[in-house]
DNA sequence: GTGAAAGCGCTAACAA
DNA sequence: TTGTTAGCGCTTTCAC
């Protein structure tokens, strides 16, 4: 049975359950001697410690939680892979918890893993108020914020260059000639929406291009919203000649919709677009983007929780990502 | 603080810490007005109890954790989403660990899973040996492996109609005249790859067209692997007229390949696929496949763990999964 | 270097 | 219905 411990080790070592602790955690001088009697009682009944039992004595339990909405999204998946390289060299573990888009959800969620005592919590959250994280910190469990920003919280956040991004996107259309320019957004409630709006408009206006209200979307972030959007914005007269994209679901939703229209992308419609797309894999032209990757950004959150998990850190850190600029045949000169 | 526990909330209730615990647990009788009172103060200390000292005490985590090589992959994400789906509504958290393809690292997770007392674990497991996973059902821990099979283990295993699949693939190609048919497989380690690699055989064998040893690669999983079997197959004189992929990343790799030979599917090569092709959402045309529903093998998983954690599973579990044959303009007739 | 013992927060006999 | 109490398996002071 696996229902060995440690007084077990100690009573047929023939030693104390404090040595055998000590020989578990290195951490204590132990005569080599006896050390070497207990390693082999240990490894005879193929012992191991409980680790529940160590998390309630030592109030941590070397686990990080990470909170997302879509197991099924790659850019997600690509910052959980991120921090679970990390985590795994710092020898804790990462339970990942997706809610499916759903705010209480989020929260049942979090207030879950608070029961279970993970040492931090690193979320993508899909709440437009701070209170529950906020809580959270104040619990003294660390909170690091990854791709969306929330307001009014004073936790480690790691977001994106997205007015910068959007702006030389919509840049670049403008510099092609264009001034009919769409954009598929995702929701305002999210400061991506927010800031990669604000980066379009700004070049609009640097431009002096007035910005038409029916060419700006607020698609939700679902796929269908994105074409849905995209088919009405292109049954108006006088339609874009070009559209932006704020993130790779909004680009799937695009794609639909031009191809049920009988559009093609450069020919008939010039397009950009954020994130990394894994479309471009397979299309031509491949589409002209700002790869935000998700990877680093899940490194750099575990960057910051070793520090913090280590009782390092002194500040709250606020990063922006750049994102990589690519240049594709997505555009038409006109 | 967090720091409130049953004990804080008992004292300020005026009641023992026992009828604290029959009121969070409901599973006592507690008079009305005491369970009223403690509620109260329940939410006004804003107490959660610690799940840690629970899961101590009850010798149950609540916690069910998930091998799987790669947390990119989108095939593994589906089986992790349908698990979850039902492992929330049982009130467990998912765990997911991914090896990176690392047999090493699969043994060091499993462990370090075993030691935080999970209370099952569900693996697609990279080990082609049974006996880690032995291990864990003999210390008391339910296992359920699903996509790959494992001999010599008595667990419950959900695996796919490989043989079947491959053989309707195949013969699909062989109807439309094909007798030159290269099979760009997964390696023979993993169950997948000899039950696929049987259904080919047998179809070939049926219809007698002789099977060319150039002809059957084993790529590893890797696309890059895939890439250079089908380069280096294609350049055979007398090359096949049509592919056979044994899973999705095949289909990648070969994808790449045949673009960079400048050979079009369909004109060209005509091709067949096992798994849920996510490419086929953006080429033309798309790859006809054996769609694998990898969602619902994680529900399916859920199924069984529920019988099993509640106690009342008397068997073991054998499923073999149903994939559904999508037939798109892949295949030319020859 | 080593051992005895307290206690992490909770549940579940057992007693009342 | 309610309270008392003994642990779950471990770490860590404090003695020796």
């Amino acid at each position: 049975m696996g229902e060995v411990n440690i007084k077990d080790i100690a009573n047929i070592a023939g030693v104390s359950v404090s040595t055998v602790s000590r020989v578990i955690n290195d951490n204590y001088p132990v005569s080599a001697e006896v050390k070497k009697r207990v390693q082999e009682v240990m490894k005879k009944l193929d012992y191991h410690p409980n680790a529940v039992a160590r998390s309630l004595r030592m109030n941590r339990t070397n686990t990080v939680a990470l909170i997302i909405a879509d197991l099924t999204n790659n850019f997600f998946m690509g910052i959980a892979k991120g921090l679970e390289y990390q985590l795994s060299e710092m020898g804790y573990s990462l339970v990942i918890a997706s809610s499916g888009g759903d705010v209480e959800r989020e929260q049942k969620l979090i207030d879950m893993l608070v029961a279970k005592k993970v040492d931090a919590l690193v979320a993508a959250s899909v709440d437009s108020e701070p209170d529950k994280l906020k809580g959270c910190i104040t619990q003294g469990i660390p909170v690091v914020l990854v791709d969306r920003l929330l307001k009014g919280i004073s936790a480690n956040q790691i977001s994106w260059n997205n007015f910068e991004s959007a702006y030389k996107l919509t840049e670049l259309l403008i510099k092609n000639g264009h001034n009919r320019i769409g954009i598929i957004n995702v929701h305002l409630s999210n400061s991506n929406g927010v800031e990669r709006l604000d980066g379009f408009r700004q070049a609009m206006e640097d431009y002096h291009i007035p910005i038409r209200k029916e060419f700006v979307s607020q698609a939700n972030f679902s796929e269908i919203q994105a074409y849905d959007s995209v088919l009405k914005m292109m049954r108006i007269p006088e339609r874009p000649t070009a559209l932006f994209c704020a993130n790779n679901v909004m680009v799937e939703g695009a794609l639909s919709a031009l191809q049920d229209l009988q559009l093609k992308v450069y020919e008939d419609i010039s397009m950009v677009a954020m994130g990394n797309l894994s479309c471009n894999k397979y299309i031509h032209p491949k589409i002209t983007c700002a790869v935000q990757d998700s990877f680093k950004m899940g490194v750099k959150a575990g960057d910051i929780l070793k520090e913090v998990l280590t009782g390092k850190q002194s500040y709250t850190a606020q990063i922006r990502m750049d994102t990589e600029l690519k240049e594709y045949g997505s555009i038409k000169k006109i």
